[in-house]
DNA sequence: ATTTGATACTTGTTATTTGCAAGTGTTGGT
DNA sequence: ACCAACACTTGCAAATAACAAGTATCAAAT
């Protein structure tokens, strides 16, 4: 699609949303900050997609640049990275958490766990901030504000 | 991303759902066919995104490839082509609107009435059955079994 | 103080995809 | 028979992605 980011092309939210998820490698890299806890560089790298590093920087670049992440070194140990979501990012968990109930229908091959699917039908909300809160815990319950 | 259908990669849903749903003119597509009534390839030219129409009739095909959509000629205008979402593409109403309420909250520019807004985060359920019964009626009532 | 290793990227090259403009084939109407 | 409408295809240049390799920075060990 023709470059632009989200300042393109106002009004339509649907091609809003568009700029920032119509693009598989970007999902994979929120799947794997809300479901995996990914935080680092490598994480994304290790999660076996076989993206290239090159691509995943740009990724992480577009997706800082839209809000969606922050990028900080940790003070701690100067050379490693760390990614989190804003709260825009973690505003995508429902868009998630409906593509993978949305899989769990219609994808025969796609491995659901039953109670997962079952929430994702019938408590959504509770169940996205089941996921938010698992989010909070594994960066100590401080990141609420970013 | 290296090219894929939903074949390969069994397993994780989002990266199911990243095949599919993880490209943009893919998402102003079904965007046309849920919410515009688009149907022909000409609908989606129209629509004024500026997709090539070699671009256009790849995706439609894709689509199709997916089951997410079904090509049928007009029996009556045998030159006419209409492209209807199947049960399975219409299961991703719900992915669309947790965008939009998504986009609403968090683009400034996107142009979301409040009734809809509010309706997408209260009553997501009722909010997509009142867009499918819309289709419904704009194929005069006999697609349900697609 | 220097080497080693870990982490997070860049860079260079080739392959693939996209965007654009123009053209083709089929059907229906006149 | 001709023309217009519609749904694509084709050809080509430009952009993007994939792959492999290299570099920069900091920390810790020697």
């Amino acid at each position: 699609m023709a470059k632009q980011s989200s300042e393109n092309w106002h009004g339509c939210p649907i091609r809003y949303a568009a700029t920032v998820l119509g693009d598989a490698w970007s999902l994979l890299i929120l799947r794997d900050m809300v479901f995996r806890g990914s935080c680092n560089f490598g994480d994304f790298v290790a999660a076996g997609e076989r993206i290239s590093t090159n691509i995943l920087a740009e990724r992480l670049k577009r997706l800082e640049a839209e809000g969606i992440v922050v990028r900080s070194r940790d003070p701690d140990n100067g050379v490693r990275v760390t990614y989190a979501l804003t709260a825009k990012g973690r505003g995508l968990v429902p868009v998630l958490l409906s593509m993978i109930a949305w899989s769990a229908e219609w994808d025969g091959q796609s491995d659901v766990p039953t109670a997962f699917r079952d929430a994702c039908r019938e408590e959504p909300e509770a169940l996205a901030q089941a996921v938010l809160h698992s989010l909070d815990l594994s960066v100590d319950g401080s990141a609420k504000d970013i």
